[in-house]
Formats: C-alpha cells, structure tokens, sequence
DNA sequence: CTGGGTGCTT
DNA sequence: AAGCACC
C-alpha cells in the first residue's frame, strides 16, 4: 500500500508557480564567520550559557554537534573556538540583509525566521522563458520525471532552479553567506525539499513526485501547520506517518476536525498547499508580556504594568507608526490548566495621545497617565481588583496602527507595502525620504471617537530625522534578549513524551506497519527516547538545533522531526529593524560586508 | 515563569 | 472582540 500513484495523477493540482524556500546554513556561525573571517577555518562553536547552539562545519568534523554542552564539545574538540552568542543583534541585522537581498528579485518575499525565507519567483520564471533560452536544471533533483507534464511546469522550475542559483550566488558574492535553496511548485514542497542536499547547495522537485516526498515522512507533525495539538488528534485516531495520512478516509477526518482543516490535512499530506507567499512587511502587533509567579496586590499590578509600558512604548517609538488599539492580556492562576488560558480585553485608542516630532513618535506624560487609566480600564473587565486575586502573568500590546499614506496622493494604498518594509529594512533611505513626503492619516474609518487629527499634530516639516540615538536603544534590548534565553519545554517538542509512548505502542501492535522508506535512516527505539525526553536542559535558542535538549534524544529523533524541531524556536522574532545604517566612516572598503556589523558600543 | 508574533474560528 | 492553535 505504498503510495505509488504517480502514473496518473500528475494533472492534478495547479502547478503555475514558482516557489523557493531559502535556508541559511548554521546561521550563528556563519555570521560570525563572516564578521571575523579568521572563524573560517577553525573549528568554531556558537555558546549560549552553557551550550553549544551551533557551529560551523569545520567543527562538525570533529563530531561538534548542535546543541552540544560546552564541556562535551571541548572533549571532542579541545581546540573548538567558542563565540558567545547571547546577544542576537548581529543576527537580526545580517538577517535583515538576506531579506533585502532577496526584496531586490523584486518577488514577493517570506521571512520565516531569521534563516528562512520564502520566494515566489512565478513572474520572474515567465520572464526569463519568454526571453527563451535552454533550461538546464541547476543542483539536485528529488526524482528524475518519468512524465512529461504538459502544463510545463518542469521546464518552468529547472529555471526556478536557476534563479534559486542565482540568489545563492548573489547572496554570498555580496554577504559571504551560504544558503541552502529548495524549489517548488508551492511553499510547502519548497520547504520541505530545501535541507535535503546540506549544506550550501539546492533541490527542486516536480510535483509529480510529491505523494511519494511527502509518504517519506515518518510523523504528521513534520508537515509546517501540523502542530501539536492536531499531531495528538491525529496519532489518537492511529494517523501516524504522513502515508497514514494520506490514505485515511476524509470523511473520518471531518469527524475530528473541521471540515475546512480536513481538507487541508489531506491536501497537505498529498503535498498541495496553495497558500500565497505573503510579503513580509511591519508586524501587525506589538506587544509585551511579563510572566512571574504570583501577584495578588493591586499596586503590584500597576508596578508592572507601568513597566512594561515604558518598555513597549520604547518598541513602538522605534517602529514609528501610531497606533490606535491597545489590548491588555491576563492569566489567572489555575491549579488545572498551567499554561495558556489567556484572557484579553481591547479597545481602541485616540490617536492623539501620539505626536510625531522632527520624525520621532512622542507619547507625552499627560498621554502616558491616559494610556495608564485606559489600561486599568481594561483591567477592571477582567479581573475585580477590589477582591482577591491570583495573576500569573500580565501583557500588553498595540494592535493596530495608522496606516502610512504618502503625502503627495493617495493613489496608491497598493505599494504601501512596498514602501513600509523598504522602510523598515533602508534606514538610510527612511531617513531621506520618510520626512520629506510621508504624513498619516486615520486608518479604521472608525474616527467617530477620535477628536480629529489635526495637522498640526502631524509631522510638521522635513527634518533631519532619526539619529544615531536609536543604537543606544538597541543595546539596551540585546540585553533583555540575553537574559531571557528561551528553553524548550517537553511539551513543544514536536511529539511529545505521551505522544512517542502512543507511537511506540502502536507500532508494536500493528505489527510490520513497515513504514515507507525514511528520508534518513532513524533509530526505531522510541520508547527509549520518550524516557529520555525527560531531560531538556535549560538554556538559549540556537539556529540548528531547538534548545537544550539531550543531544542523544535529538540524534535519535527522525530526521525530519530534527528538522521540524530545528524549526520550531526559530520565532519569526518581531521583524527587526536595522537601525543602523551603514556607517560612511569605511570608506576605503565601501563594498565589505563587515560595514553591516557596527560595532557594539 | 520563554516570549513574541500570526491567523483561523466563533 | 475573544479565544485557540501554531510557529
């Protein structure tokens, strides 16, 4: 019952775009790498309190494995070079620089992370074969065709595959970075293709292939969108591997879930997805939280939520659009569920407790003690202060923002986009050009409660705006990142420990279950690993591996669960502005990258 | 006691 | 608007 119905299935679907899913190589180390090119042949390990998060393929030779204690790794390889990797301000800023390199294609561009990014290069591809000319696949190919598709989609994702190439070249001829690529007809292939050739080269697969890529996939939850929760429905339900996946009824999977979901489980499964590449631009919120043990003081509660306050404004003056709706979140101590359980109550706000000033947004005190009162307001729906209570976390966030309109006309609500995230990636040109003609004006057409925003309010004349001031800021906030390390908890591991006993169980059960063919042959004792699951040790994120988990329960995961595992810290972390521009003092060396890296303080 | 996001469903 | 699921 292996899935082996390529024969005819091949029109299925539509197969008109073109998708690439870009990958850097152990991130961490490359960017250090590339700031201090003498990294480059040692062997080099990224650290983060105690661990090794990644490192570079030099140390890998010396069996340097992600993830890895920093003493362990020093018996592999006492002469491993260790980085600290604490502060991610680098990262975020090299980063940034992919992204704007891929924005330069032109295409709708992705981020996923910091490392990943997805690109839709359909027009780019139509373009190229319309200026004719051979179509030689460029790097690997999952299977060779054993059909011509008549749609011609395998002629349009060899020249996908050269573009694939051409980024990867740009991107190390101008950042010194080595990426991986996977091509496609849709993001989910793209994705799941792009690490099968590591490091530093490319895949594509055509889409007759897909069943049988996906049917190599030993758990659901390697499918991006299966999380958790569905993964626990599923293996409840004995739907276990991928070709479990695909070859359950539909009709039992509207049993479980939605209608909706259902088909886009089983679509998944069959390797189809038709979500659109989305542009990445500014985040649609920003907020804060703080999680502590206990607070039961009504004073204490204003203490914090004053702080993070404070703090939020500080993100929101760095993002510089106005916002217009505030939300305040809360959880309650519960001896039942621990975690989640959030409550939230918003509203909007005046856009008149902002003010922009020579480029920069102002929240004045009198504005500060309204925000304040609006979010005890908020406070008040939740929770009865007056009476006993038990909060275990506090947050807050800005949900909506005026949206940026340029001065001149109004024509264009189109490129917005395109303006905001150049905005956001060029500081140099926000600068120039962000004072001259940029002016806002109300977005939700729900003005009735906002006493009108008055010119006079708006940004009054071209200034010479943002300043180097912006990097002391950013300072401060490397270092919360640093004293926050983010961990692993068993249960986010991509199956849980519970889930892995179900797994083992029903393996033994259905005997000679004989699973497709791995993508990589991956140790079966499960049961073992669901012991050992236990340990996750306590430390920071790292780019190739997920946190601190043992490296042996790691190693003995499949290596798609590696993957997804891999997958899943990496948060797209708030896009980050680069706020420092690259500084003009390198004049003798205008083109080196290191002129992206400023020097920490 | 990770936070900080996004998107779907109701 | 609020809650859930996911990354």
């Amino acid at each position: 019952m292996q899935s082996s119905s390529s024969t005819c299935s091949y029109v299925d679907g539509d197969h008109s775009r073109s998708i690439i899913h870009i990958d850097v190589d152990c991130f961490y180390a490359q960017v250090e790498m590339v700031k201090n090119p003498e990294l480059r042949s040692v062997p080099l390990g990224i650290q983060q309190k105690n661990i090794v998060v990644t490192s570079n393929y030099e140390a890998r030779n010396y069996g340097v494995q992600k993830c890895m204690l920093v003493t362990d790794a020093l018996k592999l390889c006492p002469n491993l070079k260790l980085v600290n990797g604490e502060d991610l301000h680098d990262y975020r800023a090299a980063s940034n620089k992919i992204f704007e390199v891929l924005l330069s294609l032109k295409c709708p561009v992705e981020k996923l992370g910091m490392d990943e990014n997805f690109i839709d290069v359909t027009k780019l591809v139509q373009e190229k074969e319309k200026s004719g000319n051979c179509t030689a696949l460029v790097g690997h190919l999952y299977k060779e065709p054993s059909i011509q598709c008549p749609c011609g989609c395998q002629s349009r994702l060899k020249t996908a595959s050269q573009i694939a190439n051409d980024i990867r070249q740009k991107v190390y001829n101008e950042l010194g970075f080595t990426i991986c690529a996977g091509t496609a007809h849709n993001k989910l292939l793209a994705k799941l293709i792009c690490p099968l050739h590591k490091p530093n080269n490319q895949t594509t697969i055509f889409p007759e292939h897909a069943i049988d890529f996906m049917a190599t996939m030993d758990s659901v939850r390697a499918i991006p969108s299966i999380g958790s929760k569905t993964t626990e429905t599923l293996i409840s339900h004995k739907i276990i591997s991928v070709s479990d996946l695909q070859q359950v009824p539909i009709e039992l999977l509207k049993k479980n879930f939605s209608s909706d979901m259902a088909v886009r489980l089983k679509s998944l499964s069959l390797g189809e997805d038709n979500t659109p590449v989305k542009q990445t631009g500014k985040p649609l919120s920003i907020g804060l939280e703080d999680s502590f043990k206990t607070v039961s003081v009504k004073s204490e509660v204003e203490d914090k939520i004053s702080i993070l306050l404070q703090r939020l404004l500080v993100l929101v003056r760095e993002d510089g659009r106005i916002p217009v709706s505030l939300r305040v979140t809360l959880r309650k101590k519960d001896a039942k569920r621990l975690s989640s359980h959030r409550e939230s109550r918003q509203c909007q706000i005046s856009p008149s407790i902002f003010t922009i000033t020579n480029g920069t947004l102002i929240v004045t005190d009198a504005g500060q003690q309204k925000l304040m009162s609006i979010i005890m307001r908020l406070f008040n729906k939740l929770i009865d202060l007056s009476k006993p209570f038990h909060l275990t976390l506090v947050g807050l966030a800005f949900t909506k923002f005026q949206e940026r309109m340029t001065g001149r006309s109004s024509i264009v609500n189109y490129l917005m986009n395109d303006i905001s995230v150049q905005s956001v990636l060029n500081l140099q040109n926000d600068c120039d050009t962000s004072a001259t003609s940029m002016d806002y004006s109300a977005a939700s057409p729900s003005s009735s409660t906002t006493t009108d925003l008055s010119d006079a309010e708006v940004e009054p004349s071209p200034k010479k705006p943002k300043k180097v001031t912006w990097i002391a800021k950013r300072r401060c906030l490397a270092k919360e990142e640093v004293a926050s390390p983010s961990k692993l908890k068993v249960s986010e591991l991509r199956l849980n420990s519970k889930e892995l006993e179900k797994v083992s169980e029903l393996r033994l059960n259905s005997r000679d279950r004989s699973l497709t063919p791995r993508a990589s042959p991956a140790k079966d004792n499960l049961s073992d690993t669901s012991d050992t699951m236990k340990d996750v040790m306590e430390g920071g994120p790292c780019d190739d591996c997920p946190s601190y988990v043992d490296k042996e329960v790691f190693d003995a995961l499949p290596d798609e669960m590696q993957q997804e595992l891999k997958a899943m810290w990496k948060n797209p972390s708030s896009s980050d502005v680069q706020r420092t521009s690259p500084r003009t003092t390198n004049k003798s060396k205008p083109n080196s990258i290191l002129k992206y890296f400023v020097p920490h303080k």
